[in-house]
Order: C-alpha cells, then sequence, then structure tokens
DNA sequence: TCAGAAATGATATATTGTAACCTCAACCGA
DNA sequence: TCGGTTGAGGTTACAATATATCATTTCTGA
C-alpha cells in the first residue's frame, strides 16, 4: 500500500483544484460546470442530478434541466472530480481531484449522510477477488449502508 | 473466520429451499410468491422489478404491476431469499437462502450477468472498518463493474 | 472571421420506485 | 354463527431517476 499523502481542499481551494484538474483533462472549465460543482460541494448530502438541477436553476434564476446536470456529472465522474454513490442514485464531490482512489463511502440509513473512508488494502482486496475471477477493468463500489455515530 | 458448507441449489430443489426458509420466517408460500422467485431464479441476469412483473403477466396470462413485485421482493430481501444489487437496480435470487453472508457482486458491463463471490474475510474487513468509523447496524454493499471472462 | 467542434437548451420519453386505498379470503374469538 | 381483524394482493396514481434526440449557442483554432 503506497504511502498518501492527501490535500483535503475545501471551498475555493477545492473548486480551485477541481478546475484545474478538468483543465489538465483537457476539458473547459465553464460557469455551468462551476456553478454544479459548487453545488454538489457545498451540499451535505450526497445529491440527486435534479437536487443539484434544483439548486443551479434558483442560483441562476433559470430552469436547468436535469438532463445538462447528468451530462455534467457523467463528466466530472469520468475525470474523477466527483463520484457516484450507487446505493443512494446520488453523486458526491471527490475532496481531493486529481487523486484515483477507489474509495468506501459509508451512508447513514437516517440522516442520508455519506463519509468517506480510504483503504487502499481493502479496496485492492477487493480488486484481485474480481480479477481472480476473471474480471478485466475492474471498478470496485464498496459502499456500506448503517447508522452513522450521531444517528445512534 | 468459520468454515461453510454451501448447498447450491438449483431448480426445484432452490425453490423448495426458498419455502422452507420462507415459512421458517414466518411468512407465507403463496403461489404469487413461487411465481416469482420461479422467475427470478432462472433469470440470467439481475432482474429488475419490471421485468418480473412482465414475465409473471406472461406465465399467468393477467397483468401483475410491478407494486405487487416490489412488495414480494421487498419480503425476499429482508428475509434473505434474494439480493438486490444496487448498482443495476436489480435482484437475484440467493443461491443458498437461509445462509447469512454478505457477498459480492461482480457485474458485467458489457453483458450484465453477475456472478457472485463469498469471501468473509473481505466482507468482514469492510463491516470492520465501518464500524470502526462509528457506523452502527451495518450492511456491506460490495460490487465490481467490469468485464467478464466471456466478454473480454 | 469563418468553419467545425464542443457545450448547453428544449422536449419527449423510458425506467425505477412509492403511496393510498380497495377487495377478498382466512382465521379467530364472542 | 356473526363480526372483526389480519395478511395478501389488486388498482390507480404519481414521484423520482435516467436517457434520447435534435436545435441552438458558444468557443476555438486555422
Amino acid at each position: 500500500m503506497a504511502l498518501h499523502h492527501h490535500h483535503e481542499h475545501g471551498g475555493t481551494a477545492l473548486a480551485d483544484a477541481a478546475q484545474a484538474a478538468l483543465v489538465d483533462a483537457g476539458e473547459q472549465w465553464t460557469d455551468m460546470r462551476a456553478d454544479i460543482f459548487a453545488v454538489l460541494a457545498t451540499y451535505e448530502k450526497p445529491a440527486s442530478a435534479y437536487d443539484i438541477a434544483d439548486q443551479v436553476s434558483q442560483k441562476r434564476g433559470k430552469r436547468v434541466a436535469p438532463n445538462s446536470v447528468y451530462r455534467i456529472l457523467d463528466l466530472f465522474v469520468a475525470t474523477n472530480l466527483a463520484r457516484r454513490v450507487e446505493s443512494a442514485n446520488a453523486y458526491v464531490a471527490n475532496s481531493h481531484p486529481g487523486c484515483l482512489h477507489d474509495c468506501i463511502f459509508l451512508i447513514c440509513d437516517t440522516c442520508g449522510t455519506a463519509t468517506h473512508l480510504d483503504n487502499d488494502r481493502l479496496s485492492e482486496s477487493v480488486r484481485a477477488a474480481a480479477e481472480g475471477a476473471g474480471f478485466a477493468q475492474v471498478r470496485p463500489v464498496i459502499e456500506v449502508r448503517g447508522k452513522c455515530a450521531d444517528c445512534d
């Protein structure tokens, strides 16, 4: 397991890091993308595309269709600026864009918040198990549903 | 890690085992439930509630609403006769009902089939990681998306 | 500055999931 | 036997999530 130093970005620093990562990937950092990322990053829980569409619509005073949000979320996921939480049909901003990880989400069934763990040893084991079964181009989805410490 | 012997049921034996497990849980094994389980068990991939509704409707020559299918699938999941594959919004029959496991699904992005692994060491590690983060009543969701050996 | 590519808008529709209320049959106690 | 309760399923309506298609705007590079 490689040693790893994470800059956990927040607020403006996170937006800057996201912008840098996206431009680095050869994509544009547009107003729409900035707005969507901003909403996603400040949202306290995993946000659905529709949540984001509503927020961005308000902010802009003009309806933004979920359609557009999905497109940009897909881009964010592809470029590792955001991740999809499968068991919640929702998305979270990646707090350290540019840094590849299989990450583990803990989602509270009561309050809906998601905390995220990095545990390369674990995720590597999952990858290895899948590859051992003949799978390739493996993308682990490791999530845990339960009750968080606050809601316990 | 406990040593474990699995009877991998198939066909009628699986239906019988499912019936036994459901009755054991104090629930009824009705015609509707039997039909839904049969469809689920013979389906080659994870089946959506709507897939099942269609199949059962055909079989019965009378429309069965997805609604009813969801109710029964929820029951199956609660009693461990079936499992939900979160990343596919679909369900699979449990091939050894009555035997509790956190299981790991490998889902092929190309052909859609799901194979399932049991690896108690791994799933226990995931549980432990979540509990270490203060989570309780933990339910791991471990799935791997990728390409299966056949589609590779 | 123009042509092509990329991004977004607009609209329609498909898929997945819940809620509310009703009917019916089985069962149980008075 | 009567009446009440319960569990299973039916019916309808709707909410939430996701994709497809084509039009329009904006950006970029020659």
